[in-house]
DNA sequence: TTGTACGCGTTATCAG
DNA sequence: CTGATAACGCGTACAA
């Protein structure tokens, strides 16, 4: 029935503070912001006062006057894809030690909703940007950042930006273990399911990949480019085990990629390690508890974003940009066995 | 080593606008918020200078001014459960339609950040808030939001808060009929590895699972309650197993609780349904290639948050508080089976 | 060490 | 219909 006892007034203000303590508002600002040159007393007073009537500084003005907003905006093709939403949550748990917040913004893999994000994100004043699009050849999208003048992290991403600081995951490493693995146990047809070639992650993988088969006659590695999407690895995959001579392995660029993977098996019939031999880049919740459990190539996706975040507080600081690789590596499970013989 | 190409000069303001097209500051303001009282010929001129200038507005002082920021706040537990980053996504997707951002910020299941969190997007002058923390019980919590007198819309959870709208998940419904299902191929000893009994939805499928079980003599329900943790899941699964009398059946309260039961039951050497039959709340990736494919009581996650989303509209639009119940439904896996024989 | 006064970039009120 | 001007809430030279 009653009201909250106190405040029927408005939120107080810092001249209600300066009233309360019978000083100006600049000496509350001062003591506030901890300058210096403030008498012990002074202190006392103002700091007595913000007690008493509550008082909180409006960001918003701080901002305004300040033009910083102690925020960071991090876009992401997707956050509720696994791999972005720990990166991100791994940035934001660096950057809230330092007094940041961050204000995710997904691009939906669509490079125009990732350049009216980034727009908005500036817009809303952020003091720096920590960007994993999909798309590498965003010519809208680099400009945006560029001419943002703003401090720059790339998570696992090239784009033409310079003066941006990177974190990058070695995908190569991975990869060629994981490809050189196959060849010991005596596979020839290895088939890489990828993601977009433009962007960076996949353009490695291949290279990778292609790389490890080369200097083995005999072996043929095959890329299916396409979206990270279920859809584009189940019809590589019903693709590859339509033909008189299937792959002997299947590497699934993605998370999503091998969702398509599994169905277009199943639906063939077809089971890892018997009929062939089956991997996927990054981390799958229940990939151990798959039957058999799940081969993968590994990395901390956690330590990708507080990396990145990393790099961002030094940037903030002044620091020069600089580049970061972080290891990737594979994980055995019980979906790579020997060769099947040709059929 | 050069400067940038083009603007030496900083961003353009409204003054700069303002006298380029000759006129004063209030027009362009007028034009630009699309008042009714603005001749042809003024917007004209107004607009032409805002596009040769290159002109955006600046968003923290419109906020300064008018009070809103068009940015709704949305507090979960942690981003990177998939959970919550697809009620994340479903709300952000129907939000931005409107022209509102999302600032999105973690509680990591812990009250005293959940405050902190809250205080941080009140005090970044968010317009509303979505809110799905962990506690229940959470008298802070309740406070902060209380006290913000935002509007508020909380996902999946009770709180004391009054004045609130909720979008709940209708569990009892999914839980029953698992529940009904397994007492029909004879289980008589089920157990709910559970979350935090304070939780909303922990609540309603403990006390579904109990009403489903009280009409059936012989029939068991025993409910563990813990945290919505993996490690909770293995101890639970890991003390129920080591009876002399095994539950004929379990049932996961969550995905990180699932993991831990997959993990014990492998330990164990046990599989279902062959020796127990599993079920788990909430889809979890891949759930369908598991083998045999995993019994889930399924809802859409991103309804849930898009239709908190719509809430938050209607209330910021002036509307009442209101509260909607989306379904939940059983999809069978290969992981129910019939009772094993009490050995 | 403290107080005064101005400006950050808008919107809104009030005359004209 | 348009223009001048006062807030919004705070930081910071500059003067005292």
């Amino acid at each position: 029935m009653t009201s909250e006892p106190g405040n029927a007034t408005k939120l107080a203000g810092m001249k209600d503070v300066a009233d309360r303590a019978g000083v100006a508002m600049s000496s509350v600002s001062r003591v506030l912001s901890d300058h210096p040159d403030v008498s012990d007393r002074m202190r006392e007073k103002v700091l007595a006062a913000v007690e008493e009537l509550g008082y909180e500084p409006d960001v918003l003005a701080q901002s305004l006057r300040t033009g910083a907003t102690r925020t960071i905006g991090v876009v992401v093709a997707d956050i509720s894809n696994q791999l972005f939403a720990e990166i991100s949550h791994g940035a934001e748990t660096v950057l809230r030690a330092q007094g940041y917040s961050t204000f995710v913004a997904n691009s939906l893999n669509d490079p125009e909703i990732a350049v009216k994000q980034l727009r908005m994100l500036i817009k809303r004043r952020v003091d720096g940007l920590l960007v994993s699009v999909g798309e590498e050849d965003g010519g809208p999208i680099v400009d945006a950042i560029a001419n943002s003048g703003l401090p720059t992290v790339l998570i696992d991403r090239h784009l033409g930006t310079a003066g941006a600081s990177r974190v990058l995951s070695d995908h190569r490493a991975g990869m060629s273990a994981v490809v050189e693995k196959l060849i010991d146990l005596g596979h020839t047809r290895i088939a890489l399911i990828n993601g977009l070639p433009n962007v960076l992650p996949a353009m490695e993988r291949a290279a990778a990949a292609k790389a490890a088969a080369a200097s083995h006659p005999g072996v043929t590695i095959e890329v299916l480019s396409g979206a990270f999407s279920s859809q584009h690895g189940e019809e590589a995959t019903r693709a590859l085990v339509a033909r008189a001579e299937r792959p002997t392995a299947i590497v699934a660029g993605s998370n999503q990629i091998l969702v398509g993977v599994y169905t277009a098996l199943r639906e063939a019939g077809l089971s890892a390690p018997h009929d062939l031999s089956l991997v996927t880049c990054d981390p799958v919740p229940l990939a151990e508890f798959m039957t058999p459990a799940l081969d993968t190539i590994w990395r901390d996706r956690q330590e990708l974003g507080a990396m990145a975040a990393t790099l961002m507080l030094e940037s903030l600081r002044g620091g020069e940009p600089r580049e970061v690789v972080l290891p990737t590596e594979y994980r055995a499970g019980g979906c790579i066995g020997p060769a099947p013989r040709t059929r």
